[in-house]
RNA sequence: GGUCUUGUGGCCGAGUGGCUAGGCAGAGCUCUGCAAAAGCUUCCACAGCGGUUCGAAUCCGCUCGAGACCUCCA
């Protein structure tokens, strides 16, 4: 049996996966800031975290999920740039910090569900850990590692660099070239040095969210929170943290930096950074046009969209590529995503129509057993989805051909049979996390139909095309489709019925 | 400018130094009243130039191109 590797960004290697205290495993993931919307791409990083919590559970690992919520820093009102929320204007027509980060909270929360993203066991608050933040920042300061100036605190790089601690491990870089980088920059600044970074910043009065500290009133620097609630929940030194590649530098670069300053350790074992989406060959950014929101995704409500996807092809077309690469889409790859999702999800209702009677091990029950077990070896090479995929994708044309009897089940043993449904069941539901299309439960819309269907294979034997094929074209016309010597079955209505 | 990544057939995308990735699209066939679905067969690759090697899309160098980060960003 293959074991997990997984490729760990501080070491730039791959590297077989011992957790500190097995079955437990501790996972950090850096949550999205809410602010504003969350975006596709977004959904494509906490997609890809989703499926690696769900295969590590899969494995029969304890994990314990921390995902972060950011909702402290330099908050601005609905407006967006541009708009100065200090100018007086009437109380109500601001909006509070808080009524922004409940908003945003909540809508993160609607596309997590919708895209059937498992929530983590533990979703702390940058707001909740102020207290934490503070003695994290009084720790470094009696390390020697931080210096306050005019009520804000920063910590000194260039310090931590000459104990010996590589700023700039995870990263590549070299302080000297950051220096020198930042010189160019205008130089009006209280900090000793220019890459030094804050650990809290003095408020002025009119700023909105603010907190009494040693330090006088303030909030915490941006990288603080995460080094202060992954140690909290998971301890100094745990398995795994994640995030976006953007997030490597400066933030997690700085969250190793606070933590060695603090304790000592390394805070992760083993740091993993997902890649980033483009559309149409860009970067999706709302200065190139083609940032486009998950709901207009879903709904298909915007002007580079044909139409709408479900959630569920849209997650497909993700796991088709390797989260550590850069994946472009565009409509034709939605398009494919599509049909391809719904080919395996058909052959796995197909499974269960099938029956085995097999009585000896046949060739076609060897190829089945190796197919499985390469499901797994894949995954365990560093989670490859997209080669996972392409194997169920050899398993469903098996399926397919026993379906249609184009291999004898006589060629198939019952525990092949059982090993079909726990791969796909597995795989697709559990460890993708892609929901099968919803099946009818109405029993009298069941009935119904079978009566439909009776009268339809009436006109059909007398050759009355027009009547069956009306009925036929009927049917599809109410998202129904009717395919000859099969059942019916529903098509794809429970996408627009969740949207509204 | 610096750090890092990357360049695969019509599109999207895996990939180990030597063996068909896969999906979607195209072509042909089977099935079919017609569709649909499904099955089988098939076409189209590894940016360019050198090098290492018995052998490289896979390693090295150069050229050209793309992207991310260096400022909040998944």
């Amino acid at each position: 049996m293959s074991k997990l590797q997984i490729y760990n960004s501080l070491t730039r290697k791959k590297e077989t996966f011992a957790p500190i205290n097995p079955p437990h495993v501790g996972l950090y993931v850096c949550g999205p800031t809410v602010y504003s919307n969350v975006h596709l791409g977004n959904v494509r990083t906490f997609s890809s975290f989703d499926m690696i919590y769900r295969y590590l559970i899969f494995c029969g690992y304890k994990v314990r999920y921390v995902r972060n919520i950011t909702d402290a820093g330099h908050l601005t009102n609905e407006q967006g740039e541009g708009v100065n929320r200090m100018e007086s204007q009437a109380k109500l027509e601001l909006l509070e910090p808080m009524e922004i980060v409940q908003k945003y909270t909540v809508g993160f929360h609607q596309i997590c569900q919708l895209f059937n993203l498992l929530p983590p066991n533990i979703e702390p608050t940058a707001t909740g850990h102020i207290i934490e933040q503070i003695e994290m920042i009084e720790e470094l300061l009696k390390n020697g590692l931080a210096y306050e100036i005019n009520g804000s605190v920063y910590f000194d790089v260039t310090k931590y660099n000459q104990n010996k601690h590589p700023y700039g491990i995870l990263s590549g870089r070299n302080i000297e070239e950051l220096i020198a980088g930042y010189r160019d920059l205008d130089g009006q600044n209280e900090k000793r040095n220019s890459i030094d970074f804050a650990l809290w910043k003095a408020a002025s009065p009119e700023h909105i969210m603010q907190w009494r500290s040693p330090w006088g009133m303030g909030f915490p620097g941006w990288h603080l929170e995460c080094s202060v609630m992954s140690t909290k929940y998971l301890g100094e030194t745990f398995d795994i943290h994640g995030g976006g590649m953007d997030l490597k530098f400066p933030h997690h670069e700085c969250e190793i930096a606070q933590n060695i300053g603090t304790y000592g350790k390394q805070p992760a074992n083993i740091w993993m950074h997902t890649n980033m989406l483009n559309f149409n060959g860009q970067k999706m950014s709302k200065s190139f046009g083609n940032s486009i929101l998950p709901i207009e995704m879903i709904t298909g409500n915007h002007p580079l969209l044909d139409k709408g996807y479900s959630p569920m092809a849209i997650k497909f077309l993700f796991l088709q590529s390797h989260y550590s690469s850069e994946l472009d889409i565009n409509i034709k790859g939605l398009q494919d995503a599509e049909k391809g999702l719904k080919r395996l999800m058909d052959a796995r209702s197909h499974i269960e129509k099938l029956t085995a009677k097999g009585t000896t091990i046949s060739d076609i029950d060897q190829q089945i057993e190796s197919l499985a077990n390469a499901c797994k070896s894949n995954m365990d090479d560093d989670f490859n989805t997209a080669k996972t995929i392409a194997t169920l994708f050899d398993l469903a044309t098996i399926i397919n051909s026993l379906k249609d009897g184009i291999i004898n089940n006589n060629q198939l043993h019952s525990d092949s049979l059982q090993l079909l449904k726990t791969v796909f069941n597995g795989y697709l539901i559990d460890v993708f996390g892609l929901k099968p299309m919803e099946e009818n439960t109405n029993k009298i819309l069941d009935d119904v139909m079978n009566v439909i269907i009776q009268l339809r294979k009436e006109a059909k034997d007398k050759k009355d095309f027009m009547t069956s094929d009306k009925i036929r074209n009927e049917l599809q016309a109410k998202g129904i489709q009717l395919k000859d010597e099969k059942k019916w079955r529903h098509h794809l209505v429970y996408l627009t019925q969740m949207m509204h």
